[in-house]
DNA sequence: TAGTGGTCTAGACCACCAT
DNA sequence: TGGTGGTCTAGACCACTAT
């Protein structure tokens, strides 16, 4: 007696109708989406009906609401890409500044870097497995760093790395790190960075990441953890970074070792 | 006149209620919570606010709907986690399985790889750009494969390889690909696999990939775009993945180049 | 059959933005 | 000021699950 397929909601219709002019570039990106009343009453819909089927969209990471102008079809700005090369000490050396700083200015942006807190912490268990220390006897110094581009949130990273190596460096207490950053630091108290690990998982933002890296609606975050070996393998520092997906994209090239 | 902080609306106070009861663990993962018409009423608002709180839990990722049973806070399975060695030669060699099946046997669930289809194509620009081939002139094989652990779906991967290296071999033809699995026929044929080039990015999912990998809302997917390249360096394979993020985990080891 | 989530209506008021 | 999205209400019916 039940049809086998049971009607399209309208939201849903509404929805889907307004995904393929957006995929037909009827809507470009940056366009405006009629009013949710508009829609509503062009739909023979309650407006309720009609918001759904935008929300429908945003959730689908399509489209973006701001309060009071409307709703806009989200352009798709070129990724910013990330890989081991960040890490190269020829790159380090050559340009002297980060590469973050580096590919943000490849895509015509102004980068900003903002060391935000240094505190020196007990390890949370994931951090001290990965720097294989004991959370119990040792310490680490944490950095928090917030990332930019124009002014835009695009990644926090916090590193973490044993007092026993940074104590007296300026990674231990200094914004500041100096002509080839990081590294450099640690290439000069006998860590030069050769391995890396790093793994990465996606997620939707936490509420507290919303607000911190102004996440829209509809937009997952990329959660990178990277841990620095150095030249005897030692490990010596862990990164974790969260980073805005639809502004990050990662590109590495390796060996396949046997 | 205006207060500086407006007052939270009543469905963002009880998504924090809730949020906070999961994060102190009142309410397990597995656990149902109370249905709508309950929260509605003992919160004191209309069921259609109550509902509005359980959806802003269900788009972080926090829970889970099932319509005509209730909301579940959604259980946090360990990733199954997948790095480079998927393409080394002494996993090949060793177990005769692939990277896949070994990782999801590791977790003790069974795995299962359908190759849905094979076709000859075109390649789209992306494909003959990372291919280093001329669009024009050459064709490429095209395999789909899904990727399953106890029947749930997991990852779907699709191979794009040039027609000039698989022609007659069982990549052009056949479901199966014996023993030591793709990369092995491919080093038959004169291509060993020796670097991989990995390109990750996150997004939601579209209605598509919802309905096949079964994801459900608030998961987003980890989207791969693998290069091969043999002893040569020259690219001999693409394959692009796409991932549900609430299963899968990128794990990578490599050396930095100077 | 009772209880659950899924969808929808018609209306209301608020907060934000541009003019 | 008028138009926009953001939130909320009180009610309704449908579809799914379990008993």
């Amino acid at each position: 007696m039940t049809s086998p397929t049971p009607a399209e909601p309208a939201s849903r219709r509404l929805a889907r109708a307004l995904r393929e002019d957006i995929a037909h570039g009827d809507l470009a990106p940056g366009d405006k989406l009629p009013s949710e009343r508009t829609l509503a009453e062009t739909h023979g819909v309650a407006r309720n009906t009609a918001r759904e089927a935008v929300r429908i969209l945003a959730d689908e990471g399509l489209v973006t609401a701001e309060h009071g102008r409307g709703v806009f079809v989200r352009p798709k700005p070129p990724l910013m890409r990330f890989g081991q090369r960040r890490y190269a000490r020829t790159l380090r050396e050559s340009t002297g500044k980060s590469p973050f700083r580096a590919e943000v200015e490849a895509q015509g942006r102004i980068p900003r870097v903002d060391c935000t807190s240094i505190t020196r912490i007990t390890p949370i268990p994931e951090v001290a497995e990965r720097l294989d220390i004991n959370p119990e006897t040792e310490t680490v110094v944490r950095r928090e760093n917030w990332y930019y581009a124009d002014d835009e949130p695009i990644q926090v990273g916090v590193t973490y790395s044993p007092w026993s190596i940074v104590e007296g460096t300026p990674i231990a207490d200094s914004a500041q790190m100096g002509k080839g950053s990081l590294y450099a630091r640690f290439e000069e108290k006998g860590h030069p960075i050769t391995t890396i690990r790093e793994e990465i998982s996606s997620r939707m933002p936490t509420p507290d990441e919303v607000a911190g890296l102004r996440i829209p609606d509809g937009v997952p975050v990329i959660d990178l953890t990277h841990t620095g070996y150095d030249d005897q393998d030692r490990p010596f520092e862990v990164t974790t970074f969260v980073m805005r997906a639809d502004r990050s994209a990662l590109d590495y090239r390796m060996p396949v070792e046997d």
